[in-house]
DNA sequence: ATCTCAATTTAGAACTATTCTAAACGACAA
DNA sequence: TTGTCGTTTAGAATAGTTCTAAATTGAGAT
C-alpha cells in the first residue's frame, strides 16, 4: 500500500519532469524528512544504510537536479559545503554562533518584513534572504 | 616616503596583533584595493605579478588570520568558494541573476531595516545579513 | 647593531568536496 | 515487449583548501 506521503514525492517528481527512479525518491523523502540541513555527504552516508543505494555521483547529480527543478534548497552558508532543506516555502535561517547550528526561520516569524527597496536606481529586486547570527535558546542557557 | 594609506594598513595590523610582514602588508592592501570580492585563488594570481610573492598557504593563512582578526569579511554566496572583502562596515549583499556579479549594499541603501526580532523565544539576534537576488542596472536594460 | 626565538613563510604533499567519464542499466512510451 | 534515451555506476580527475616540516624573518632584548 502505497502511502499519502509516498504519492506527494512521487507526484513532485513527476511534476518536474524527472524520471522516477528508487535513488531520486529516496533522496527526495530523505530531505523531506531531515529538519536539519544536510550535506551531500551526510545524505550519502545515511540513504547507504538501506535500499536503494545511491553511488556519490547519483547523490549529487539527483540534488542539482531537485535543486534545478526547484525541489529543494540548497544554501551556503559560512562554509564550503554545499547544505540542502526541502522546505522550499518563503524562507530565512538563523544561525547560532555557539553550536553552529543552521535553522530555518519562517517568513512570517522574521517579523513583517517588506521587501527591501531597489539599492540603486534601475536594479529590480525580486527576492531576499536574511541571515540571522546570534546565540540560539539551548544555548542561551548555558552562557 | 610612506603614504596615508600605508600608514593606516601598518596600523590596522598592528592594532590586531599580527606581526607586520610583506605578504600580509600586501594581502591587505590587495583587498582594501579591490571593489569586488575575490577569491583566494584571484589574489593570490594577482599579488604573484610583483613584489613580494607570497605562496598558496601564506595567502590562505593571511586571510584567515585577517578574517579572525575581524579586518576583512569572508564570504560564501551561491558556490563552494570563500570570497574576501575588505569592507568591513555593516552592509548587504546583492546577486545578479544574469550576470553573477556580487555587490556591496551598504546598510543605509537596503533601508531603514530594523534588527529583526528574536525568532522564537529564548534567542537573541545579535546580527543579520541580507542578500538581495534580482537584476542589476547593467543587465536590466538589456532584457 | 646584533642576537634570539617564536611567529611566519614556503614547497609540496595530503585531503575533502565535487565533477567528469564511459560503460551498463532501467524507466517508460509506443 | 521492445527501443530509446535518460540515469546510475565505479573510479578517475579536478578544484579549493589544509597540513607538514624545514627554512626564514620580524621585532623585542642585549
Amino acid at each position: 500500500m502505497k502511502t499519502e506521503a509516498r504519492i506527494k514525492i512521487e507526484w513532485r517528481l513527476r511534476e518536474a519532469e524527472l524520471k522516477l527512479t528508487p535513488q531520486r525518491f529516496a533522496v527526495l523523502e530523505y530531505l523531506t524528512q531531515s529538519s536539519g540541513h544536510p550535506t551531500a555527504e551526510q545524505i550519502s552516508a545515511d540513504l547507504n544504510r538501506r535500499f536503494p543505494r545511491a553511488s556519490r555521483a547519483t547523490v549529487y547529480n539527483t540534488l542539482h537536479a531537485l535543486r534545478d527543478a526547484g525541489l529543494v534548497h540548497e544554501v551556503y552558508i559560512d562554509d564550503a559545503v554545499a547544505r540542502y532543506d526541502a522546505n522550499i516555502d518563503p524562507h530565512h535561517h538563523f544561525v547560532c554562533r555557539a553550536c553552529g547550528k543552521l535553522e530555518d526561520i519562517s517568513a512570517d516569524a522574521l517579523g513583517a518584513q517588506t521587501m527591501p527597496r531597489a539599492p540603486a536606481p534601475g536594479y529590480r529586486v525580486e527576492a531576499f534572504e536574511v541571515v540571522l547570527r546570534g546565540v540560539c535558546a539551548v544555548c542561551a542557557r548555558h552562557e
